[in-house]
DNA sequence: TGATGACTTGTACAAATGTACGATATACTA
DNA sequence: TAGTATATCGTACATTTGTACAAGTCATCA
């Protein structure tokens, strides 16, 4: 249970910082182009989310020639589990089961997403913390 | 499939929202009083909110006696779609398995939870829109 | 070597957010 | 009816957030 007490990450930070999880290491350029295409936004925005998430302590970075490679400097998984468990608390009062509901009414799953999820659960029944 | 043009709702004013809609209606002080222990907050602030949010448009009130009576003015599933998609985009790329895995993980899911959604993928593609 | 272009740094700034005090109004009680 | 508790209203205010320009720097190419 490893407690984050860095600042909080702001939504668009968090966008940021899920890119460089996604590409381990990147530089300004790359994490703008990864950004979805109808997110109007400009290198040097991109650029102050970055060095905001470095001054929080969530990001590191290192020379590359002229540019800044910029890398996460913390686990992904703590980061979203207090992210997911605020958005929860916030919409609905920490129940996840509404949410599950919605994706499942929603959000593309499909019948082999839910077998997966079966099995995790049934692993972690198991496991029997 | 209703558009929300109106502004954003903020994280405190989504947890306001959301006691609302369990409410149905509730003055401030019943507002405040659902609020977890932990959350310390004052009257003034939760008042604050509910102004805000009825500034916004997403509440109304009505008054009785000295009171207010407020209320929700939008539907719970139109902010909740708006809210989820903006959280998934932001945190996952818009993937929402990821999340399901995660809630699954940590979200104390039971293994009855899990069947209820098979229900409603099963239905969905019944439907077959 | 000097210009070009990609980068970083410094800085800015309006709007949104979270939080709340003080003054005023009002319903109820003794 | 006067006092008390309870509300609302007007305001405030420090931060955070989202967004970005302009100036300075440095590697590379012609």
């Amino acid at each position: 249970m490893t407690e984050l007490k860095l600042a909080a990450v702001s939504p668009a930070e968090t966008e940021i910082l899920r890119i460089l999880w996604q590409l381990k290491n990147a530089a300004v350029q790359q994490v703008l182009n990864q950004l979805p295409p109808d997110r109007n936004i400009t290198y040097a925005t991109v650029q102050t989310l970055l060095r905001r998430l470095e001054k929080k302590g969530y990001i590191k970075h290192q020379a590359q020639g002229k540019a800044y490679l910029f890398y996460p400097a913390v686990k992904q998984k703590d980061v979203i589990s207090k992210k997911v468990s605020d958005f929860l608390d916030r919409i609905f009062g920490g129940d996840p089961v509404p949410l599950m509901q919605y994706l499942a009414e929603h959000g593309k799953i499909t019948a082999d997403d839910i077998e997966n999820l079966k099995n995790i659960i049934n692993k972690q029944k198991t496991e029997d913390k």
